[in-house]
DNA sequence: TTTTGAGTTGTTCGA
DNA sequence: GTCGAACAACTCAAA
């Protein structure tokens, strides 16, 4: 027992990208104190990018989630908005607390800058403890022979998995002291991260359970029944067949640890295969978090500088066709339009589109990644400009630029029946399998019996494929001469 | 230092 | 319909 008259020590812990009470070191260093303070700051600095729509709206029911598991334990979130370096002084002030406790951001331009906001709290006579975030791995401590990072994934991913310990991931705390001074909290609502005036979260509504508890359920569910046959299944859109935790990943709400212990203790489901296809998917996104740490303006800056002047085309009519899903070409619109209203494309639609947006059409592909951004609830500072830079050819281990993809092909090899397209593009639904996925081969009679009106009830494609092939093929010969 | 093997996800063409 | 080659050449990583 420690002295009577010792007074409270109080500890802040600031929640961030890791909105889950498991696995939380963090948290559980703040457990072992007198009294905790969890505390979430809606950050005003000019280097944060700002979240998108689709993951504002998550947030909201994180931080619900969050929030509730809290209170059960003890003790209650407090919200706050501004600079952290202020807002953390504050309520440390106020609650008397002397130790502040974080998650390290493990890339990007906010872990730069809570290192320097670290420096500033320990001169204003704080102790700050800081700890390592969800990654598998250290991005520093990752390395070459000859002390680079790694720009190729599979030595990368060799690399990391002949290195990795796998630890058992913490429990949540049974119990958190509150502090005594009675702290007011913003209220969440009246951050209004939720879609006002149109409410177009209903899709997402259906589609998702935010939060904590939903990760585990959806981890669950995905080991004793979907991950079976993933290492094929997993490129059809026409079926259930991937884990859907990238919003939760992306949320911290579960991390890389606690998804590989769930495979080690659930063996009964899912051939070898299947469980290290699945692995190496989370390790493509240890890659892009490492690809971030070391290029953090990875999001404006071509990875491949060769690309600095392609001649990229700046059209917004074709822009605004793909954003809306109205290119013609079915397998593309399907895709755009399960963004659109769910919050998430299926990973092998996500290479189509993207690849239609930069080749096709010969947009810059931070349009494309502008658009995720602000669409997907698993937006993710790292995976999201890692991805597209990989699809435009200018990314870490990109494909070969003749590598382009026939929308055509794609759609009959993995939506075959297109049930995938018949979902998301109830237009043509009713034209038969044959031409779903390139209408305008279609005889006029098969058209008028499906009731499509080409041009009208559905659009003519926006580019020949052909065409388009080519004018990808001469623009992209232009990186060889600037070589 | 030099060499060697390899590199997420594809398409098209012609035999 | 199926198959193999061509599509380029470069960079990365390790030996």
């Amino acid at each position: 027992m420690t002295n009577a008259a010792k007074s409270k020590e109080t500890v802040l812990v600031w929640f961030r990208e890791d909105f889950r009470t498991a696995d939380n070191a963090a948290l559980t260093e703040a457990a072992g104190h007198d009294a905790v303070v969890p505390l979430y700051i809606r950050e005003m600095h000019p280097r944060t990018r700002k979240r998108g729509a689709a993951r504002n709206w998550w947030l909201h029911q994180s931080l619900e989630d969050l929030a509730a598991s809290l209170k059960r334990l003890g003790a209650p979130l407090i919200l706050a908005t501004g600079d952290p370096y202020v807002v953390l002084g504050d309520i440390a002030r106020q609650s008397g607390a002397t130790v502040i406790v974080w998650n390290d951001r493990p890339a990007g331009p906010d872990s730069e800058t809570d290192r320097d906001l670290a420096e500033r709290l320990l001169q204003d006579g704080l102790e700050v403890r800081t700890f390592p975030g969800a990654l598998l791995h250290d991005p520093d401590k990752l390395q070459t022979g000859s002390g680079n990072f790694y720009k190729v994934f599979t030595p990368f991913w060799r690399a990391l998995e002949s290195s990795l310990q796998e630890r058992d991931p913490l429990p949540a705390p049974g119990k958190l002291s509150p502090a005594n001074t009675d702290l007011e909290s913003e209220s969440l609502s009246d951050w209004k991260l939720l879609p006002s005036g149109p409410d177009w979260a209903g899709g997402l509504r259906h589609t998702w359970t935010p939060g904590e508890s939903g990760a585990r359920e959806r981890l669950d569910a995905f080991l004793s029944e979907g991950i079976s046959g993933y290492a094929h299944k997993r490129d059809r859109p026409d079926g259930d067949h991937t884990s859907c935790l990238s919003p939760h990943l992306a949320a911290g709400e579960i991390t890389p640890a606690q998804i590989f212990r769930a495979m080690r203790d659930n063996t009964g489901t899912g051939s070898n295969e299947d469980r290290a296809v699945f692995r190496k998917e989370i390790g493509w996104r240890e890659f892009c978090w490492h690809l971030l740490a070391h290029r953090p303006k990875l999001d404006s800056e071509n990875f491949d500088g060769r690309f600095d002047d392609f001649p990229w085309i700046a059209d917004s009519g074709d822009l605004s066709a793909w954003k809306t899903g109205m290119t013609g070409y079915p397998i593309v619109d399907a895709g755009m339009r399960q963004l659109w209203q769910t919050g998430w494309m299926h990973n092998r639609v996500r290479m189509i589109v993207a690849s239609f947006l930069t080749k096709h059409l010969l947009i810059h592909w931070s349009e494309g990644e502008r658009w995720f951004w602000d669409t997907l609830v698993d937006a993710d500072p790292a995976n999201n400009p890692a991805n597209w830079q990989w699809v435009a050819g200018c990314g870490a281990d990109a494909a070969p630029y003749f590598r382009i993809f026939n929308p055509i092909i794609q759609g009959e090899k993995f939506d075959p029946e297109g049930a995938y397209v018949r979902t998301y593009v109830p237009e043509i639904a009713d034209l038969p399998d044959k031409y779903i996925h390139h209408p305008w081969d279609a005889p006029e009679e098969t058209l008028d019996e499906a009731g499509i009106e080409l041009g009208r009830t559905y659009p003519k494609p926006i580019v020949d494929h052909k065409d388009a092939r080519e004018r990808a093929l001469s623009a992209f010969s232009t990186i060889k001469e600037d070589a």
